[in-house]
DNA sequence: GCTAAATAATACCTGAAGGTGTCAATTATA
DNA sequence: TATAATTGACACCTTCAGGTATTATTTAGC
């Protein structure tokens, strides 16, 4: 009943990136900010590179922006992109294919709240997220006693 | 964004005993049913009882059948009792607290989906279920070549 | 051109959820 | 009281999402 721990990663650095959107992001910078390993998160950058929401510059200087304007980007895009496997199972029990000739009680009552979930992630984008203009992410960090890379 | 396996699991088997409860179930005849590793479910079988949705009856022509009036279990309670960790995140982007000072655009809508599923689990009864009488379940099956324990 | 600072690629490790295997304990019925 | 059918206990195996380690590639700036 929680998105996957990628999934929120995802989420995590796309809406960090997009406060102050065109800025440039190296993964140290977004590890010092996001809380999330250093190399798992360097994963995801690419990933996300490679799935279009960011564009990555290599090199001395490099780093990360996001590609396109943040009201083109919704939640749903970041979620699917992530494997998310079909978010989730149409049956309640986890059934798949139905085991009832008619639907049973819960079936509607399933399917009200997936819908509203699809409904939320759909028309929700970054540009809201930034519109709202929360005063930037605050993590409390520990020591770097090794030099990440 | 889907409940467990194991929770899964746990609303097939007390969905399917509260279409005719009162009756007795052994773990072969359920296994018939529903869709379940054998052994898994004889596990969840006893784990259902030990939590007191259940009660075994052991020995010959022994089995399982719901300890109490079907409006007496929610879906609550029965997903609550998987041990499904603290069901979700209140943050959507995963952080242990809030790393923004004012709440961000995301927080309410994803606190009003949170509710609207918190609600139906909770008012939801399998006395409900039971009512909308749906035609049993209907499982295929392959051929048993192995004698169950 | 050299060097340092960045990302890319690729392979490996780990913990926990889900799933198995074996034997012990209980009980109806013949 | 012997047997077979059932559940209980407990240790083990497997899979894969999440996380690491290492080395290669790119590029700004001296
Ligand atoms: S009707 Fe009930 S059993 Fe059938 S798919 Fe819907 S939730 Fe599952
Ligand atoms: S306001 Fe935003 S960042 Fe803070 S807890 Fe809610 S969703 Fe998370």
């Amino acid at each position: 009943m929680n998105f996957s721990k990628t999934t929120e990663y995802s989420l995590r650095i796309l809406g960090f990136m997009a406060i102050e959107d065109h800025k440039l992001y190296s993964a140290e910078v977004l590890n010092q900010n996001l809380d999330i390993p250093f190399r798992y998160l360097r994963k995801q950058l690419t990933r996300l590179t490679n799935d279009g929401f960011l564009i990555s510059y290599r090199g001395k200087a490099g780093g990360y922006k996001i590609s396109k304007p943040l009201n083109e980007i919704t939640l749903w895009d970041i979620v699917n992109a992530t494997g998310e496997d079909s978010l989730y199972h149409e049956c309640i029990f986890g059934f798949d294919s139905c085991a009832f000739g008619n639907k049973c009680a819960l079936h509607h009552k399933w399917a009200k709240i997936q819908n509203s979930i699809n409904d939320m992630l759909k028309n929700t984008t970054l540009e809201e997220l930034k519109r709202t203009k929360p005063e930037r992410f605050t993590i409390q960090h520990n020591l770097m006693l090794t030099k990440n890379v």
